[in-house]
DNA sequence: TCCTGTGAACCGCTTCACAGCT
DNA sequence: AGCTGTGAAGCGGTTCACAGGA
């Protein structure tokens, strides 16, 4: 299964949620294209790599591919989720109530600060980030989520690695090294906010390079 | 200057930067590439759409190369930004330090509670989305970030749009519709969640489809 | 010798175009 | 007629491999 696939199944689904809300129960390629911000071919041909549950002519069931891309995914069981630093993007995060329901469930929430340890946020305690590698492994935590500043972020995360968690997910802004059997995803606001920085500046035609480059761009 | 280019000079910027604080003064692409979690030649590679800085037996001079990459992506004049709906997620980008002194600004933020509005986040006022148009007109907000509840992300997409806002950062789960001329970026917590959870499922061996597939990234 | 800069090969993903089924 | 599923072409980006300069 592609990468690009993968990354790409979790909008559709998404976008087939709503419409099974809405009592829709059949969608065309195209109409999936849109919702989700791609080209057609490239939804049959994601689709393709779940096997082959189209019907020609009409198009596809929302709920049964619900279903299948569900069954893709893994989203059966409930994943558990340690959050380790409480700042204000952790808490953000343990609020976010897109988890559950998801498959995903906050099992821990670690902080540096004993100030914060021994608090909680909503149902889940803040524990001191000493435990976190007992913690983890005690509780089967198999997604971190890293919202620590940047100096503590690869510390955290060795011993997440420590306690066998092989997903994580960094919001610090360094590039965290792992090993290879680890599955690394960063998000940086600063560099999406300079990555659009660049094109908003192509865009009001203030490039710096030569003479005037027309640049345009719908991500 | 490729797209993916782009998306990488924010993160050499990043590492570069942090050099220059150790007082370190020159680098090879080498060590740039371990650095940034990338190949030594797709750095060089990257940099030579720059420009040719480097010196051949030597590598990188430091401060020079944080210039011109500085120079490339704009990061001259300062980039007002709006935050759009101060829930968490708004709260937590409003006290994010990484904005000043990397270029940008936050200048406005709105919410559509009037139990909000009045208020402030920081040293910024929170005002009505009523009033996002032409406010953001106004302050010549360059670039917009939508942190609102789903149903309500469009709607504040088309009102930054009408008040000439050409890049937008959203964070609410829906893929928004946007004009060709307008850069938009989108972050979504859950999808991120649900790639990482179909990668530790392969890795924990529960596959649906064939055999233990070796998964290994660093997006 | 060391490291950059870059043509060329390579690779994966996207898009096209159409055969095939309903 | 309509829409899926897919081979094949096209494209952008990555990596290789090495010429060339310090």
């Amino acid at each position: 299964m592609p990468e690009a696939t993968v990354a790409r199944l979790p909008v559709y689904l998404r976008a087939l949620s709503e419409l099974s809300n809405e009592r829709i129960t059949t969608l065309s390629s195209e109409d999936l294209a849109v919702l989700a911000g791609v080209n057609a071919a490239q939804v049959r041909k994601d689709l393709s790599h779940l096997g082959s549950y189209g019907v020609r002519g009409v198009g596809y069931e929302v709920d049964y591919l619900i279903r299948q891309i569900n069954r893709e995914l893994g989203l059966t069981g409930d994943r558990a989720v340690a959050i380790v630093g409480v700042g204000n993007l952790g808490r953000a995060l343990a609020n976010y109530d897109g988890f559950r329901g998801r498959g995903f469930e906050i099992v821990a929430a670690f902080d540096a600060d004993p100030e914060k340890v021994g608090r909680s946020i909503g149902a889940i305690p803040i524990e001191a980030v000493s435990t976190l590698t007992e913690v983890c492994r005690r509780r089967k935590v198999a997604i971190g989520v890293v919202t620590t500043p940047k100096n503590a972020a690869q510390e955290v995360t060795d011993r997440l690695v420590d306690a066998s968690v092989v997903s994580i997910l960094n919001f610090a802004p360094v590039v965290l090294q792992v090993p290879a059997h680890v599955t690394l995803r960063q998000v940086d606001l600063g560099v999406e906010l300079q990555i659009l920085g660049f094109y908003e500046r192509q865009a009001s035609g203030l490039a710096a390079a030569g003479g005037g480059r027309e640049a345009l761009d719908a991500g």
